[in-house]
RNA sequence: GGGUCGGUUGCAGAGCGGUCUAAUGCACUUGACUGUAAAUCAAGCGUCUCCGGACUUCGCAGGUUCGAAUCCUGCCCGGCCCA
């Protein structure tokens, strides 16, 4: 499911990760569609930037909109399907006939569309849902357990067993457990998943973060075991016609990958590798994440970490950086043999009116091939933000991005989009939220590139 | 013309003798954001500063008082009511 191929400059990755919904070249970049959307943004922006993979989260995605809703929306679309079929039908019937061929033709784009809804329906839960047709990775629910309960106490309780918290959007009580987040994700269908660990604070005492690691382990055994049970399921239920399976071949396991905590503590990091492949799957972890947040509480890169890590894992094997990050920080891992990476600074920062733009200069490719060169990555000098909310933009008529690929980004002014920001316009933050995007997609084609 | 209520730091709007440079909201300025409880959060927002403070502000001018945005008098301006 994975070719790698070694590159001779440095220690970075060119490979192919083969996923139910197509082939996708790494190192790459998913940006966070963690509620089953990237905020502001609709599949027509997605197509226009030619969006590859995209995660999203399980733990969200359970409380809101629920399984039921996606399992049901699949099934609707299903439907809907079945009558888009049955037009498809009457088209051809009223073509027959020129008195009714208007109706035809109306017909006829509704089995168009028909078609397109029995194509998605192919996809399963959360891809029908979404109504996307490209690879999602959904993510455990592991970092909210950090982001709420380990910052928030009286948000949950984690316990060896089992991770009780309260749902911050109506105070529900639920249970989530290793088992059942890889049931969720499972249900969800997605091409991609990530086992349920403990994710402690960088900062935290010794005893916890032993702690984090020994749960980690034993909540990947736990997946390890639901995965292999679901796989194996799965694999009876789906004759070799059934639609997800496409013509004829036989049932494509998700990918499963799992988390390397251990913070900064390398010994650590080290036992917890050795622990996660004690207990893989049948057919091994396909992948192995970085877990923790890869900066620590003065927002410093925990080079040396993401460094010894990266090593720790067999090169036959994906890593996955999670929540990595700025794009020197991607740069700099990518260069370490991350193979692919996730972060909500595109998106987040640009609702926040920071947009990213490559340095106005004709030998900017070059220049930036240079600057990666260096040992000591000096980010700056190969990249700018702006913040768009600085009063200097307001009279600022140069374009959004004279070079994007997207006309409105070529065509609005950075005064209008300070203005949209100024008056708290959505269009502001989708165009900031677009810009953002191209210019990691494009950071990541430069990487696939240049090495 | 008479009566009445009122004029507060960009705006709205608290305060109604000391703890008042004066609440709060908005606006404004600048930061932050790394597996998204985030269209969020933080700081600043009279002048100067050796960052400890110093000085100046509540329509204007006087006055009472140890002390006034707060009380009194006059003036100017506005709203409403009556003529």
């Amino acid at each position: 499911m994975f070719k790698v191929k070694k590159n001779k400059k440095n220690t970075m990755r060119f490979g192919k990760i083969n996923t139910r919904h197509g082939v996708i070249n790494t190192p790459f970049f998913m940006p966070d569609a963690t509620r089953g959307f990237i905020k502001t943004l609709s599949n027509s922006d997605l197509d226009n930037l030619k969006m590859g993979p995209m995660v999203v989260n399980t733990y969200h995605l359970y409380l809101q909109p629920g399984l039921k809703k996606i399992k049901k929306a699949a099934l609707l679309r299903d439907a809907t399907a079945r009558q888009a079929r049955l037009c498809d039908a009457t088209a051809r019937q009223a073509r027959l006939c020129d008195a009714t061929a208007r109706q035809a033709r109306l017909c006829d784009a509704t089995a168009r569309q028909a078609r397109l809804c029995d194509a998605t329906a192919r996809q399963g839960g959360i891809h029908n849902f979404m109504n996307w047709k490209g690879s999602l990775l959904s993510d455990s629910g592991g970092f909210q357990i950090f982001s709420l309960i380990h910052q928030n106490p009286q948000m949950g309780k984690i316990t060896d067993k089992q991770v009780a918290f309260k749902s911050p959007i109506d105070g529900s009580k639920h249970i989530l457990t290793p088992e059942k987040s890889i049931q969720i994700q499972f249900d969800l269908g997605v091409d991609m998943m990530v086992t349920l660990d403990d994710c402690p604070p960088n900062d935290c005492k010794k005893k916890d973060l032993d702690k984090a690691v020994e749960r980690t382990i034993g909540w990947a055994k736990r997946c390890a075991i639901e995965y292999d049970k679901r796989v194996k399921s799965q694999k009876s239920k789906v004759p070799s016609r059934a639609p997800h399976s496409g013509s004829g071949k036989s049932y494509k396991r998700p990918l499963i990958f799992a988390v390397i905590q251990g913070g900064t503590d390398l010994g650590l990091r080290k036992k917890c590798f050795e622990g996660l492949e004690e207990v893989a799957p049948k057919n091994g972890w396909d992948g192995f994440g970085f877990g923790a947040r890869p900066v620590d509480s003065k927002g410093n890169f925990l080079e040396e970490v993401l460094k010894y890590t990266a090593n720790l894992i067999p090169k036959d094997k994906i890593r996955f950086a999670l929540g990595v990050g700025t794009p020197e920080d991607i740069v700099r891992c990518a260069r370490m043999g991350w193979d692919m990476f996730d972060c909500v600074i595109p998106t987040r920062e640009g609702r926040h009116g920071r947009l990213f733009s490559w340095k106005r200069n004709p030998n900017a490719k070059a220049q930036m091939s240079n600057q990666i060169q260096m040992p000591k990555l000096k980010c700056l000098s190969f990249y700018n933000t702006i913040n768009i909310v600085n009063s200097k933009f307001s009279t600022d008529f140069s374009p959004i991005n004279k070079d994007s690929k997207l006309k409105e980004l070529r065509e609005y002014s950075k005064a209008y989009l300070h203005h949209l920001f100024k008056l708290k316009e959505p269009l502001g933050q989708r165009l900031a939220t677009l810009n953002n995007l191209e210019f990691y997609s494009d950071l990541m084609e430069r990487l696939r590139e240049e090495g």
